[in-house]
DNA sequence: CAATACCAAGCAAGCGCTTGGTTTGTAAAC
DNA sequence: GTTTACAAACCAAGCGCTTGCTTGGTATTG
């Protein structure tokens, strides 16, 4: 299967591996298995078995266990940044803009990402503090354009509650969706978004 | 330091151990431990340290690590059960049912129990199969008590939301306060409340 | 013919847990 | 009020195993 243009973009700028070559599948298998897992329980040789190498063999394309975690989450960022990105510039309206961000996050977390952004969250302590520092860096970029977007609702009296504290409770929300939504059943992504729009009182419910 | 009426009760049912005695202490230290370092990268040296043992006399309280574990989890869901259905007797309206339902559980999470309400978010897979079947018993009592609330605000049209969707958002947002909420800052549990339902649309906002 | 990718073997450290024996608390027996 | 009995609580030591990672060498590729 060919990638979409922003992916293939990501990858000339080398933020993101090819996911066709060994190091972008190590990271597939990588994310599912820390997802599936969580890293502690997910040995070295758990890694090597799902790709066919033997446990040394990983130290060749990367220093450390640590090393993968902090790439799966590293990529994942820049993949769904670029992603949202574009998925915002087609809206004209603010309350356009947070559907979208809605959707797109949804999509992140319940779509090809979803293992990796699990890990993201559930993860997140198994990364040394430098390593936290590095990719808290990147996470700081993402957060912003959903508080842009916030702002200016808020500032048109269209969301109540302070921004920053809307943003946080939509970050446990949707990335909570990961436990029980389930893609293939009775509720597409779409209806998931109307969902959470209607919770926070902005349109009307229903699939 | 006495306990309150509610906890009391418990220990004497035996359904949550005493923490002045020393299996209580121990897992007081454990909820600390799990969630500061993760379950998997704490030790039982670590535990046992954490009390002054010797890391051998641990499997005299408990055949496991895993039991310690599943201890923490089981004790915190009986506490918090009985204290949110008290939290609730008090409330006459649907809305008040609500709002005491959100401040209660605010309050597992950032007070006292937070450690080990965060233990029993986060530390879910480090659970074997049955005990988790265990767990979740005990979570479908306390997880009846929403649904009857929001099922009342949703027939009632005050919430346009489906219900169990709603939950299992409010789910998310509330746990993951535990990761940027400071009980200390600025903000009061009673403003976050309100910021909560605000966000819900149900109050208006403002501290 | 060099760089890249891998294998086979294994090391040092740390892990959960077991074992055999000692101390401590408690309460009846004398 | 000392003695006896016994269980609960704990210690010191270490076993067997797994872990992340290293090493020295061998294919494979452009």
């Amino acid at each position: 299967m060919p990638h979409n243009p922003i992916l293939t973009h990501l990858i000339k700028d080398q933020l993101v591996s090819d996911p066709a070559g060994a190091r972008g599948r190590l990271l597939r298998e990588a994310a599912r298995l820390f997802r599936e897992k969580g890293y502690e329980r997910t040995t070295v040789r758990d890694l090597a078995a799902a790709v066919g190498i033997q446990s040394g063999s990983l130290f060749h394309h990367f220093r450390s266990k640590e090393e993968i975690l902090k790439a799966v989450m590293v990529e994942t960022i820049h993949l769904n940044t670029a992603l949202m990105r574009e998925a915002m510039a087609a809206e004209s309206t603010s309350q356009g803009r947070l559907r979208a961000l809605v959707r797109s996050e949804l999509e992140s977390i319940n779509g090809q990402t979803g293992e990796a952004m699990a890990v993201l969250v559930f993860e997140w302590r198994s990364l040394s503090a430098p390593a936290q520092q590095e990719v808290l860096a990147l996470r700081d970029i993402y957060e912003a354009l959903w508080l842009d977007v916030l702002d200016a609702l808020a500032a048109d009296g269209i969301i109540r509650a302070e921004p920053f504290v809307v943003r946080r409770m939509l970050t446990g929300a949707l990335s909570w969706t990961v436990t029980w939504y389930r893609p293939g059943g009775g509720m597409s992504l779409d209806d998931l978004t109307g969902q959470v729009m209607a919770m926070l009182g902005l349109e009307s419910a229903g699939p």
